[in-house]
RNA sequence: UGGGGUGUCGACAAGCGGUAAGUCACGGGCCUUUGGAGCCCGCAUUCGUAGGUUCGAAUCCUACCACCCCAG
């Protein structure tokens, strides 16, 4: 029960309350009116209960680990497996998002994935506490998914909650509450005699690790991904045999905070109206207008609204001009691009081939990387890279983020910055 | 009013005598914790209107209608 103040402490809403105050004030009212040789006994077995428990707690006692809990199947499961390896799992679910719209659709934000959250915990027979992110949500996340957009990039708003909220902010929390570890339910591994580094999960389908690329090194000590073995049947079927709410709670996807995936409606209600634009292609031909630059992405084929024999896609943004260039499909492939901001958990050699992923479930794309700083440390931020692809790589969006591979191992990543399209050959 | 041009799915647009491509948009499904990406399915018995020529026409002929451009 020590857990109820410190949870308190920490911020959380916690649900059975105790009047402490009662408590305290009773007790102290008894022992006026026992004697003196009373009250050394009660000292004595005092000091021996407090003995024990502090053996206990320092021998018996389980480990205590913080689960952030979703109300998905996944990190369900993975409070489930923690309490059956012996572990003292508490819940925690994140309050990020309270638009009205938001909480029809399945996601990490609706009022009805928090009840799930509880749900769950409850029938796991585990404390769960809801923490207010709202605030930091919308600075880390949400600001930065407009401006992005605005400025004509393509951002991933997942990397950077699961970097600042969850391995950031939660982390800490998780210390606060006694907790030696912070568990989620995502679909990777940690790895090294170190656990310093970050593999895929078992699962290749479901492998998320790309989504974790800029967690710094030092906190994956601290990390447990208790699905990184399994595979998403394999929870599916454990979530059934544990016979969990949510169970079969349909995948989750598309972004969270944005109703009915409508990203123009979005963008414009919270930034104000954009500007209309040219669209041309990439000689220069005027093809028609476009309805704000933020509304459209590299790569974007559909909402052009312009028929043109073969189907179009954007191929560039370009804020100053307030243009966007489109192309057909081939135009599409980029030889090299430059990375900025890398987290790096291994250290490569400058020119070192390696798998490259410009996009989450995307085949990796064979790279060379250069400008590397070897001898910076491993999270050297603000440090760049130039990856020069093996083969052209199609839709590479600056803003998204690229992440590296040797084998199954995640070697680091960083933010894709620019393109070059006619980029031929290693770079200097 | 002369001269020229164009009229094919909601939009753009192939076809130019042999029985309606494609793209956008739209609807449905699949996939998906970033990207209006990807994959599958559906979407003009009908080609401005009315006649005619042909075994057969959106395609040829005639008339009419509408719109556009150039001359006034």
């Amino acid at each position: 029960m020590e857990v109820l103040p410190l949870a308190a402490l920490a911020g959380f809403s916690v649900s059975p309350a105790i009047d402490v105050d009662a408590a305290a004030s009773v007790k102290i009212k008894t022992i006026k009116y026992f004697e003196y040789r009373p009250i050394m006994l009660g000292v004595i077995i005092h000091t021996v209960l407090f003995c024990t428990q502090f053996i206990y707690s320092q021998v018996v006692m389980k480990e205590r680990i913080l689960v952030a809990m979703s109300g998905g199947v996944d990190s369900s499961v993975a409070a489930a497996l923690l309490l059956e390896q012996g572990y003292e799992p508490i819940g925690v679910t994140m309050r990020l998002w309270n638009e009205p719209e938001a909480d029809k659709k399945q996601g990490c934000c609706s009022l009805d994935d928090v009840n799930d959250a509880r749900r769950v915990a409850d029938d796991l027979g585990i404390p769960h506490y809801v923490m207010n992110l709202k605030e930091q949500f919308r600075r880390v996340v949400v600001d930065y998914f407009v401006d992005e957009y605005l400025k004509g990039r393509t951002p991933n708003p997942c990397i950077e909650c699961n970097r600042v909220l969850k391995f950031d902010i939660l982390l800490e929390r998780a210390g606060q509450l006694g907790c030696s570890k912070l568990a989620t339910g995502h679909y990777a591994r940690i790895a090294g005699e170190n656990k310093h580094l970050i593999r895929r999960g078992a699962d290749g389908k479901k492998d998320q690790s790309y989504f974790l690329f800029n967690i710094p090194p030092k906190a994956l000590g601290s990390i447990i991904f208790p699905l990184g073995d399994l595979t998403k049947d394999q929870v599916r079927a454990k979530a059934s045999e544990l016979g969990l709410k949510t169970a079969q709670k349909p995948e989750s996807s598309e972004i969270c905070f944005v109703p009915d995936d409508d990203y123009p409606a979005f963008i414009e209600s919270y930034a104000g109206s954009v500007k209309p634009g040219y669209i041309k292609t990439g000689n220069g031909k005027y093809l028609g207008q476009h309805s704000g630059i933020p509304f459209y992405t590299v790569g974007q084929r559909k909402g052009l609204g312009i028929g043109h024999g073969h189907p179009l896609y954007v191929t560039a943004i370009e804020p100053e001009t307030n243009t966007l260039v489109v192309g057909a499909e081939e135009e599409l492939y980029t030889n090299s691009m430059t990375v900025k901001n890398l987290t790096m958990h291994t250290v490569l050699n400058d020119g070192q081939e390696v798998d490259v992923q410009v996009r989450y479930r995307r085949r990796p794309a064979k790279g060379f990387i250069y400008h590397y700083h070897h001898h910076q440390p491993p999270r050297s931020a603000g440090k760049s890279a130039k990856v020069v692809f093996k083969k052209p790589e199609k839709a590479v969006a600056p803003g998204q983020a690229a992440v590296f591979y040797i084998g199954d191992t995640l070697a680091g990543g960083g933010w894709i910055d620019a393109t070059s399209r006619y980029e031929v050959g290693a770079g200097s």
